[in-house]
DNA sequence: GGCCATCCTTAATACGTATTGATTCCTGAT
DNA sequence: ATCAGGAATCAATACGTATTAAGGATGGCC
């Protein structure tokens, strides 16, 4: 054990053999250049490297080299709290399959936490770059620490659909105007004609994509906007009993929901259902637009899913196509969502009371 | 966008500010020597860097000798398939949580898959040294990379207790003598004193630490080994009714089983027991030699539980430590197990025909 | 004004590898 | 004997950082 302290090095090996540094390298990196070297000299080299227990200083390759092989992981979030790691895990999933399929190495993040904040310029350093490139994860960020993250051209791809004023930049999101508009559709040709969305407050894209697709298919099927609830709630989501009674009292018989990461807005309205003494569907119809991860024995919702692990996947994928072809050009794309049936949807209820129309 | 293309340097800093390399150096590796630095300079430096978007190189750090600020995660087995996620997933969790705690980063060396097989050495070079220093986790290793990276004194720290000929290595392990050995006292507490041990075939240290601690037990409460059986099964479990009715008649009242990753032992002997009419634990007291990830509305077995996550983050404060002080003294630590009652054993049956004594 | 002490900065060097243009050595032909 | 030409090897250099001994400026003190 307390033998040598330093590793052998290549000039170790040149030194035995008696022949120089740049030979040794010439055939431990093998490959095409090393078959200039004579076999002779060769074969008393690796005998050399055999005896002494050498080992390539991958640190010393890297360098230079330029390349790392490690692709990067930030999350805004951290992942691995068990209430969120339902959520987040599959796209870790995907990332570490096609980083590891691609033949690089997984870095994760973890120690950007200053302060419980998750930042990326710790002390002014960015150290991300330590990465060629590296995927973003997360709804909480930093659009500052993204802004500067942009302007500095360093290659990432997030996955969700963000945006930056002034810059376009890669992403790989799931279509969630085309599933909610989607989900109106659906609801529309149930007969329902007046809708509560309820939106998740904080001005995301996400949030942003779903109510877009709201609108859209509200205009599909010919639904008045003035017949139905945008509703914001935080990301606990509160929501009464009263306020359903009262939508419902005006009419509207269908709800679309917008999941946050653990299930605090669903919980939140079976709640106010209760409360409320609302059946669901019997009563009111309830969506989700999304799958979030929900508790044994929970409803078997109407809603759509994401294909996480491909999204994770398909991230990488982009990320390296990025390396290898570097014009300037952002990846974007956006991945269509599966829409699960559930059991979450009826007829709207004969009316109570002529509603408005 | 079509900027540059290299990553800025302490050289590009340093000429933008007007200063030398060196002093860049120093105010960017910040902590003792860095306030020798005249406050103007140090402020300037840093703006500098933050305007270019410098980050450290860190196989350069690392192959002047200091540190990454990386620590290693090598896994023997994929630990993301989701079969064995849950058996692996705790480890994780706290390794991770450990890391970051600490202000490190984990790298997940996930590219080391060479055809199928995971080898610490691909292509003659040892990855792994990317990294200050390492976590090793898994059951199926290939001993010549260990032995390998052991005769390398690189540090690192093993997840499970393994052996080395010839070599004192680190490792945070579950207690399994000291869990089994108190598994044959329960037992035998209950009244049995004819016992099964399956044990999973391919000689592992795990495996060899519960039959230590088996024979230990047995010491202990005073019983002949010649009325037990020690029977080695492969990971896929087989073992057949026939067998399991033939250890029965023979006498013995009660089956330790040992599990592997999944559930497949488990399921085994369930299958066999079905097969040959017996009933557990009225008919036949069963343990499980640990704490498998088991299916929903699975047997409340009798078992011992490691503490997983305990045991990744532990293995992550001996990393550091041995980072820190660096003496060639290895570092060892056995955590308990947790014993769990479970349903699955009960007093021996009365026996059907006289066994031997 | 000269000398020293203090403070800040620099120049030089090492780390281990990959690469390349130069050099030596050989062989065979003239 | 000389030279061309190829094969095998070498010497030199770059990569980006950390470290340290030495250099230079500034100010104080007599």
């Amino acid at each position: 054990m307390a033998a040598q302290r330093r590793r052998p090095t290549q000039v170790d090996i040149a030194r035995r053999v008696g022949v120089s540094q740049g030979t040794v390298s010439l055939v431990i990196s093998g490959g095409a250049a090393s078959d200039q070297v004579a076999e002779k000299t060769r074969r008393a080299v690796l005998e050399a490297a055999a005896e002494l227990g050498y080992t390539v200083n991958a640190a010393a390759r890297r360098l230079k080299g330029g390349r790392t092989r490690m692709l990067g992981l930030y999350t805004f979030e951290p992942v691995f709290p068990v209430d969120q790691r339902d959520f987040y895990f599959p796209f870790l999933l995907g990332v570490e399959e096609a980083t590891a399929r691609y033949g690089y190495d997984l870095l994760l993040f973890s120690s950007a936490t200053a302060g419980g904040t998750r930042r990326i310029y710790a002390g002014g350093v960015n150290r991300l770059k330590v990465a060629d490139g590296c995927v973003l994860l997360g709804r909480h960020l930093h659009r500052d620490d993204l802004a500067e993250l942009v302007h500095e051209d360093f290659p990432f791809v997030f996955i969700g659909r963000r945006e930056v004023p002034g810059e376009e930049l890669s992403y790989v999101a799931a279509d969630y105007v085309g599933a909610t508009r989607d989900m109106v559709r659906t609801l529309a040709d149930r007969g329902h004609r007046h809708l509560a969305y309820l939106k998740l407050s904080g001005d995301q894209e996400p949030t942003r994509d779903r109510e877009s697709g709201f609108r859209l298919g509200l205009g599909d099927v010919g639904i008045a906007g003035d017949g139905c609830v945008v509703h914001p709630i935080d990301d606990h989501g509160v929501i009464t009993g009263d306020l359903l009674r009262s939508w419902l009292s005006a009419g509207v018989t269908a709800l679309l929901v917008e999941p946050s990461e653990d299930d605090s807005t669903i919980a939140a309205v079976e709640r106010a259902a209760a409360e409320a003494g609302v059946r669901i569907p019997e009563d009111c119809s309830v969506v989700l637009l999304g799958d979030p991860p929900l508790g044994e024995g929970a409803r078997d919702w109407t809603r759509f899913s994401l294909p996480r692990e491909e999204m994770g996947r398909e991230a990488v994928r982009l990320l390296l196509d990025l390396l290898d072809n570097d014009d300037g050009e952002p990846r974007q794309l956006n991945v269509a969502c599966t829409p699960i049936p559930g059991v979450s949807i009826a007829e709207p209820p004969a009316p109570p009371k002529g509603p408005p129309r």
